[in-house]
DNA sequence: CCAACACATCAACTTTTCTTGATCGAGGAG
DNA sequence: CTCCTCGATCAAGAAAAGTTGATGTGTTGG
């Protein structure tokens, strides 16, 4: 109960935990363009490995990615729903209730 | 420049760094209510003078509230292009493409 | 002026987070 | 089987974040 008013905090904090650094947004970042082995990421960003594996678990627990094995690679996606959640928190967020319909709600682009 | 494809990952995580903290989402929460001062944020939420003042300068720092001094008193309130602006980090984050540009480039409910 | 108040700031400490290098385990190639 | 690769995990240390109590600063009231 109280969840609909009260964000639930522990989760939200999670959440934008998982966001709060550079090097897992660039993650993220790469994985928007589709699904990535580990190798790939390390190529990609400039980091030791243990590192990547490191941000990865971070952004695992969070929910954020989802990884797959395949012989001796692992492949890492986009967990689509937890970005979903993140957009929910920012619109939750916002003050004034009326901005919140104007934006998220409106269709006035087509 | 490359602003509007990659992220500026260095305010992204500081905004979502600010965020990822269940004081400063009481916080928060509370200001959603309107201007408050540190008396009644310390009332409100059950925190000590100073770790209060901690965290509002925490998301002062972050630019997602700002304060008024007013006789003895300070009131803070939200900074609401902060919020505004994670807003426009959670669409981007999104995975499709398409949804980016609905948002950030378009004036067109002005 | 002096005391009380609201709040910021500081210093010391605890906890959490991040980094690095080493080790381990599972797969595949020879 | 043996060696090599991919990647998880661990241990140790560095750095950052958060907490607490004390002190400092400006403001108000007597």
């Amino acid at each position: 109960m109280t969840a609909s008013t009260a964000i639930d905090a522990a989760r939200a904090a999670q959440l934008f935990h998982a966001l709060s650094d550079e090097t897992r947004l660039g993650i993220l970042e790469m994985l928007r363009g589709g699904e990535q082995c580990v190798c790939d990421l390390q190529d990609g960003m400039d980091a030791a490995q243990s590192r990547l594996s490191f941000h990865l678990r971070v952004l695992k627990e969070a929910g954020m990615v989802t990884d797959r094995r395949e012989g001796r690679w692992s492949y890492y996606s986009i967990a689509p729903e937890s970005l979903a959640e993140v957009h929910d928190l920012a619109v939750a967020l916002q003050p004034s209730k009326l901005r919140i319909l104007a934006r998220s709600a409106g269709r006035c682009c087509g």
